[in-house]
DNA sequence: TATTAGCACTCCTCTTAATTGAGTGCTAAC
DNA sequence: GTTAGCACTCAATTAAGAGGAGTGCTAATA
């Protein structure tokens, strides 16, 4: 168990190195405010909380620098939320003031708004797509040959994909079509659908109408679209700001990380509800080596959720962070359970 | 004019420096194959050329670079298509053997894979939107006060927004207005639809149903919302290997510049058909100074075309890239051009 | 016993200086 | 017109030295 002395020091330590990214040494903490002993005390101490594995050095003779166990504690005990100003707060809610604005509107804003505060990188994921339930298709001819066809959610999503039609497919057909795919399918969650389209559809379908196969496989594929889910990025170069990434092969590798769409999703892997932050090499990826990433989901309407993540070095700016996603999570949660209203 | 002798050396001067990014020197040169002259008289050259602006030196007692305008003159007049491998055009071609994909697919992998055989930052402009003429209205009911407007356009784009229903708007009304829509704007190309909507529908649809104003205004914005043309990109962390762009403050403007999407509007301009070249400061981009753009545009169908851009230092392998997309740009033009027969 | 001052030692970082090498311009010879 | 030769320039690399911030350890102090 840690002292209280060994407490205060592991925070300012963080704190500090935070700041200034520099190994901080026991001469520069024994002038800090709030430090009544000694140098030497501190490295005392210091050697100790080394032993414990909450402390690095970079070389035998430079100052500490936090472990990655260091950062869990600290986060984990002691981080306590920081005041932010209320301009700041401001920010974050004249987003949502202007009533007209389309939800993508709002959450593609609250990327970039985010990262402005925290000068970190932002990756905002939308609802999940899949949980919603089909509303309606609809399909629309454009010439002999080719139609749009259209799948409307309950939530006001649109999925839509143009297909070839079938040769002598007709007009007649294609609103037989509709008819039967609203008739079965309506209220059938999207993640559902491919399977409910060939146990309950795909048999109506071949008897009443001919060729129907080929729209249907497009139909099929609406769905099976993996970028189903969309993602908003901000402040992405600012990352380039950050000390640790001057390193320019680690910086291409999260760069490739982030703009791989499929590979953001593990970012929010077991996303649970509240704030999650994971540290280093908790995030089990080469290029996540020196990151951490903090996330927050954000509910729209009862179940659906949306995510934000926030990616920075691990010497990142926890308390700020926390704070600033807590404040940006409740305020979309409220901005999306209104709507629904 | 220049001499036979001085197009060779320039032609090779910067096919060298393309390759190396280290300036060249004379007696380097004079080792090269197909030059039979001596260092001596290669420097005398060098020095007419430099005098010319088609060369430049770093430092006093360096070799040399090709100037912006070296650079020019070698595009303009200097410029052969290159062999490529007939591995390289066949993964080029590979991406359009599969008939099922969706337009949007092709586009985003073309993208990838112009990145993967440049080896720079490619991206890739859609067809304009805006010229998309009106196939069709629909507003679909969610709940009691929501709904979603769309806009299907004919050739297979689809807008959509979510919308807010006056207070005591019913089914009928809806299917009034949606009526009035499609009888008076149909066919009317989406730029237009914002006049078209103030003077031929809202004096119409005023009279007939009332509230409609807050209906017409979503609609508005469904069209003057700015990411009308999808901008789509690939190996943007290709950048980071180039060693012009070890600086890293002119990288972070660059990728800045990059992600907004509205600025990337602006290295398309004044886009016409075949291959474009800008080059540095041709760009009028501080961000741009050191770097090279290179569009192609393609068809879909008749008039619609899309855009590639790829972005690489000014030290480019023009010849590579010109090539490469020249042949991807007809394979697009042609992928799109079956697709609407 | 806990704290602190002192001291030797380590290692990074910053300068400075010297060396090397590729390049240039110019001149004179071919 | 071309080339060889030479003096000169400048960036890049290497080496050495000084300075500074830090550590661990020991011994003195409260």
């Amino acid at each position: 168990m840690l002292t209280n002395r060994q407490l205060q020091l592991l925070q300012v330590i963080v704190d500090e190195f935070v700041m200034s990214a520099q190994p901080v040494g026991s001469r520069q903490l024994s002038k800090k405010e709030g430090i009544t002993y000694s140098a030497a005390t501190i490295r005392n101490e210091m050697a100790d909380l080394e032993e414990l594995g909450f402390l690095e050095k970079t070389h035998t003779s430079s100052g500490r620098v936090p472990s990655e166990k260091g950062y869990r504690f600290y986060v984990d005990h002691l981080l306590q939320p920081q005041i932010i100003t209320s301009g700041e707060v401001a920010q974050i809610q004249s987003l949502f003031k202007k009533q007209i604005v389309e939800a993508e509107q709002i959450i593609k804003e609250s990327a970039n708004i985010l990262s402005e505060l925290t000068t970190y990188t932002t990756i905002l994921l939308g609802p999940d797509v899949q949980k919603h339930r089909v509303r309606k298709f609809q399909i629309v001819p454009l010439t002999e040959q080719t139609a749009v066809a259209i799948i409307i959610t309950d939530n006001g999503h649109v999925e839509n994909r143009t297909l070839t039609l079938p040769p002598g497919f007709n007009p007649h057909d294609i609103e037989k079509m509709v008819n039967i795919l609203n008739d079965r399918l309506v209220g059938v969650p999207l993640y559902e659908l491919p399977i409910k389209l060939q146990t309950e559809a795909i048999s109506v379908l071949k008897s009443h109408i001919h060729a129907s196969d080929s729209i249907v496989r497009s139909l099929l594929s609406i769905t099976s679209n993996h970028h189903e889910n969309k993602v908003y990025y901000g402040g992405k170069s600012n990352m380039l700001n950050q000390p640790e990434f001057h390193d320019l092969e680690k910086m291409r590798m999260l760069m490739d990380l982030i703009d791989k769409e499929s590979q953001v999703q593990t970012l929010f892997n077991e996303q649970k509800n509240g704030i999650q932050i994971r540290i280093g090499s908790e995030n089990n990826h080469l290029a996540m080596e020196n990151c951490s990433v903090i996330t927050a989901s954000f509910l729209v309407g009862e179940e659906q959720q949306g995510a934000i993540a926030i990616i920075g070095p691990t010497r990142m700016d926890y308390r700020r962070v926390v704070t600033l996603l807590d404040v940006m999570a409740n305020s979309l949660s409220r901005a999306f359970f209104d709507k629904k209203q």
